[in-house]
DNA sequence: CGCATAATCTGGTATATACCAGATTGGAGA
DNA sequence: TCTCCAATCTGGTATATACCAGATTATGCG
């Protein structure tokens, strides 16, 4: 018998946690229909579907928009504080990146980038809007603002490898400082349009402000992640 | 008329948002009851309860337990490299900080911890389980597993302050280096609980793995936390 | 065989309704 | 005035049902 102060979704949580773990589903591999789950594990749709809602926040499954349900894979490691791009550290963790580039542009800076960046309104500045994909998994989107006085030229460059290698390479750029900002928020709007997931879906927003030895702005990173994809590892202090 | 495309529950989360807006909520105010706000905005309220968990997600608003739904306070702004105690940097902000101890005791390491911390499996460490609060939310919990071949008697002080504080004055300890991990994750049972939220709660998942110069294991922070409670910001390289 | 289109399957949204358990409130009694 | 307990209010859980829209699959025509 169940206990009663236990109430059913939780419980159909850890009898579908179980089968997920019996059946060794693997990574990517899709569950069975909501409606062949209610008839399976004799209850309604809208129950079943607190159930999987419950494994979503835990990281265990993740949904497709509207083809099913899906085994999680694990999370990507990264370290916002070095400066190897996304293609390396994913490669050498094993999986297969890909990038996405959904526009490039000139503009000019907005108030808001004004504020933090120290840059006039109305200054020219490249806008890159980018998606990354782990094992063709889109894990997140990426606005890159960057000061074109330091880069001229940058948008003819395909933007589909790593930015900061480009600016390393090609114009001997190399950030002196960056203020990183990391909280978790709601997907909403483009970012929750261009990831293929609901309104309102968990996320994990970082910020990556970054100056040049004279303390001048160079480029500033946006990123909006699923909120299962990834694990900020990062080393503090170690000076060997 | 409203847009066909664009479900009722996200057009009752803007209608509530504007609502919030011009009514001038203030940090931790109660909202109206559930049923009270589907009749106001004429709906039921399994669809109301939509539009607020949307907000929730979002971190305009939380729940409380049975009690209601609240406006969301600010996020703390949070420094994990830094060494300063919860209290002072609270404080700074013009908060006011809380800390309850709900456990200390003496006891054994267990196999994950002997894998992370390098001590073998059955040394004595100590365990500290405390709630911080905010202006009297409670924000999050934290387990702290600190080695007392460092720091003998520590547990007979008050853990109520800050033990880094106290480690730091009392012992002469410093962190040379520390591993530190952050990802999202979902509030389960002892945490869920104790921060007086459902289980599955959207949170934040920080640990903070401490060794000292001689690359001895000196503490590990375990921290869950509110999604909407903290604003993680660091800054890395200025050497100033 | 290739391609457009129709049928079907999927999760997403919405309404109506009921009962439960914890939290709060109000009132009766000491 | 204080304490306790019952009434009431809150969000939490659960069932049944329906229709929608995007994604996938099957079909049948050229």
């Amino acid at each position: 018998m169940s206990r009663t102060d236990y109430p059913v979704y939780l419980q159909l949580r850890d009898r579908l946690w179980d089968w997920i773990e019996t059946e060794e589903l693997s990574s990517q591999q899709r569950l069975p229909s909501e409606r062949e789950l209610s008839e399976r594990f004799h209850t309604t749709r809208v129950t079943i579907r607190q159930a999987l809602s419950q494994l979503e926040a835990e990281g265990l499954i993740f949904r497709s928009n509207r083809r099913g349900w899906y085994i999680t894979p694990e999370r990507l490691r990264y370290d916002p504080s070095r400066d190897v791009g996304f293609n390396r550290y994913v490669t050498e963790q094993g999986f297969h990146p890909r990038t996405e580039t959904l526009f490039k542009q000139l503009t000019e800076v907005p108030p808001w980038l004004s504020e933090i960046s120290g840059l006039e309104v109305g200054t020219p500045i490249y806008h890159v809007f980018r998606r990354r994909y782990v094992d063709e998994r889109g894990l997140l989107v990426e606005h890159n603002y960057i000061n074109p006085a330091h880069c001229p030229g940058l948008l003819s460059e395909s933007t589909d490898m790593s930015i900061w290698q480009m600016l390393r390479e090609k114009y001997d750029l190399r950030p002196e400082h960056r203020d990183i900002e990391i909280y978790p928020l709601a997907l909403k709007g483009l970012e929750a349009e261009s990831l293929n997931v609901n309104q309102g879906a968990a996320g994990l927003y970082i910020q990556r402000l970054s100056f040049d030895q004279r303390g001048d702005f160079l480029e500033l990173d946006r990123e909006y992640w699923l909120h299962d994809a990834l694990k900020i590892a990062v080393r503090i202090g170690d000076r060997h």
